[in-house]
DNA sequence: TTATAATTATAGCAATGGCTATATTATACG
DNA sequence: CGTATAATATAGCCATTGCTATAATTATAA
C-alpha cells in the first residue's frame, strides 16, 4: 500500500498471516515425501515389498514419475533403493511414515466421527493431514474422546 | 506386487485410495490461486488496491514471484493487471474469492471452536482450506451450529 | 538356457513456483 | 518540469512434479 495513504496493518495480524503462508509452504513441500513414505510403508506391510509400479498405481501416476521422486526421497535419507528390487525405508522414513500413518488415520476418523461421509472423510483426509498441526491432532483426539463419552454415557441410561 | 504372490487389492479400497490421491493432486494445483484471489479481494477491501508490493509482502515472497504468478492469474482470467496501478479481480476470480474467504473462515473457526488456539487455528486453515470439500464445510457447519445450541442451553440453565 | 515379459532407468519436454540482480517505467515531489 | 523514488518487468537461475517415448536390465517361464 502507499506509506501516504494506507492505513497500517496492526502488525500482529499482518505478521501471523506471513507466518501462516510461510508455514503453509513449507508443510507443501513435505507433502509428497509423507505420502510416499506412508504408502510405502502400507506396501510393505501388505505384501512385503514396495516397487515403482505399485506405488505408480497407488498413486496414480506415471512410472518414471515415481522413479525421479524416489531419488529425491533416496537423497533425503528416507529409503534405500535396490536395483529391480523395491524400496525400504530407513530408520528416519520409517519414523516419518509411522508419525504419517498415525495423524491420517486420526485426520480421517475424526471427519468420520462429525459425519463427512466416509470415502469423502477419505479424499479431504488425505489433503488435510498434511497441514494439521500437533495442537490440532490434540483437539481433534480431545473431541473423538468426549463423543466415546457421550455415545457410553448414552447407553448407559 | 508380484502377481504370483500378492493378494489382490480389494478393488473399491486401492480405487479409493488412487482417488484420494488425484483430488488431492488436484486441490495442489489451486491452492496458489485460491490464496491469491482472497489476498487481492483482501487488499483491495482495505486499501482499495491491490499491489504487487504488497501481495509479495503478505506472501513472505519476493516481488518477481508475485510478477510471474500474477500472469498466471491474468492467464486463467482471475484478474486483470493495469500496469503500475495494481491489480483488479474480473467475476471469475471474485467468485473464486468470495467462496475461498467463506470457506477459510469456516475452517478457522471450526478449529478455534475446536478449543486450538487462534494463532494456530490461523495457520493450519491457510493449508487446510485448500483440502475441505463441500461435504465436509457441511459437517463443520453443523458442529458449529450445534456448538452454538449446546452453549445457549447452558445459559438459559 | 534362452526368449519373453515385466520392471526400472533415462532422455527430453513442460508447467509451476521459488530466488537474485538489474532494467524499465510510472508516480510523486521539489 | 524534471528528477528521485517507488513499483513493476525482465533475465536467468534452480528445484519440483508431472508427462511420453524408449532403452536397459532383471525376472520368469518355456
Ligand atoms: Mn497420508
Ligand atoms: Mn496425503
Ligand atoms: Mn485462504
Ligand atoms: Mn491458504
Amino acid at each position: 500500500m502507499k506509506k501516504t495513504t494506507a492505513k497500517a496493518l496492526k502488525f500482529n495480524e499482518s505478521e501471523l498471516q506471513v507466518h501462516g503462508f510461510r508455514q503453509t509452504r513449507h508443510n507443501r513441500r513435505l507433502e509428497l515425501v509423507e505420502d510416499y513414505v506412508e504408502l510405502i510403508a502400507d506396501l510393505i506391510e501388505k505384501y512385503g515389498e514396495a516397487r515403482q509400479v505399485d506405488i505408480a498405481k497407488e498413486l496414480g501416476v506415471a512410472q518414471p514419475t515415481v522413479s525421479k521422486t524416489l531419488k529425491r526421497l533416496v537423497a533425503e535419507k528416507m529409503i534405500i533403493q535396490r536395483p529391480y528390487r523395491g524400496v525400504f525405508l530407513t530408520d528416519k522414513g520409517s519414523k516419518l511414515a509411522k508419525y504419517c500413518r498415525q495423524r491420517h488415520a486420526l485426520v480421517e476418523t475424526f471427519l468420520t466421527a462429525l459425519g463427512v461421509p466416509s470415502e469423502v472423510a477419505k479424499i479431504d483426509a488425505e489433503g488435510i493431514e498434511h497441514h494439521v498441526s500437533d495442537q490440532t491432532i490434540f483437539a481433534f483426539k480431545r473431541f473423538l474422546k468426549s463423543r466415546q463419552v457421550t455415545e457410553i454415557r448414552k447407553s448407559s441410561v
